[in-house]
DNA sequence: CTTGACCTTGGTGTCAACTCCAGGGTTTAT
DNA sequence: ATAAACCCTGGAGTTGACACCAAGGTCAAG
């Protein structure tokens, strides 16, 4: 059983952020002393990494709730977890495609400038921004 | 002469938001009604344009802020802006490839799912996500 | 027995780019 | 003349994932 302090510093996150998952529901600690303390044991450390590597993989903690709820479920089968992690995939796919869409567009700008020593005025990629250059991209967000 | 809720109709933001341009100094009215009302002439469309625009290719509202700021200074030539557009392809080009690893990682994940009717007890993607799978990804935010 | 390192709760602040509201004044159409 | 539609200011709320703080209790080492 360690302290939230040995946890945090063997896990690299801070003492905060694993309050903060306990307020999210989470994590849990195994048991607390007298005075309040939060002891976490072995399998508090791997929910631990659980999340931490999911989270490398682009999940919001409210997905990884998701997933953590459906561990406990019995009557969920390892396809609906599939499931999470396909849609999150295409989504990703899709945040990929609006940011490959973007940086073609400077490309674009950057391209259009050829002379660099111009002056400001009239710089081409200026002109080009406030001219319509719409035609794709509709916004992505979580 | 327009006034905020005209040009909020016609390029498609919320009167709101234009205030709030204008607040964050990215906009002006070009004059004001006895009674207070934001009068807009074509410059002031023209800005907005600009920064929808500029928003659609990655720039943040404070981004485009320096981007006119480098337009109203007459020191700044073109090559300003030019490289304020390349540092910010830069940062798309590491963005995107944080996410095509994740995408990735989700891939391998949901192969190694290969039975979808087994039951979620010792699922593999849940039991991966448990394990390392570090190697790679360090976060990128704006 | 005291010092310093640790832990507790409860609360506020951060970033971005807005949105939504209340409580009022103004303009326009009928 | 009056209702509907518009505008104003100022401020609070939203999302996500924390960081930071104060005021206080606890524990180990010397």
């Amino acid at each position: 059983m360690y302290t939230i302090g040995k946890v945090a510093k063997q896990l690299g996150v801070s003492a905060d952020t694993l309050r903060y998952y306990e307020k999210e529901g989470l994590i849990t600690p195994a048991a607390k002393t007298a005075a309040g303390y939060r002891l976490y044991n072995d399998n508090a450390l791997q929910r631990i990494r659980f999340i931490k590597h999911a989270q490398q993989c682009g999940f919001t903690l409210s997905n990884i709730n998701d997933l953590l709820k459906l561990k406990r479920e019995n009557s969920a089968c390892c396809n609906d977890v599939r499931s999470v992690v396909i849609e999150k995939k295409l989504y990703l796919e899709h945040k990929i495609k609006a940011l490959q869409l973007m940086s073609q567009a400077l490309g674009e700008l950057i391209t259009i400038c050829d002379d660099e020593t111009r002056p400001l005025v009239e710089c081409p990629i200026l002109v080009a921004l406030e001219s319509s250059l719409d035609r794709h991209s509709k916004g992505v967000r979580p």
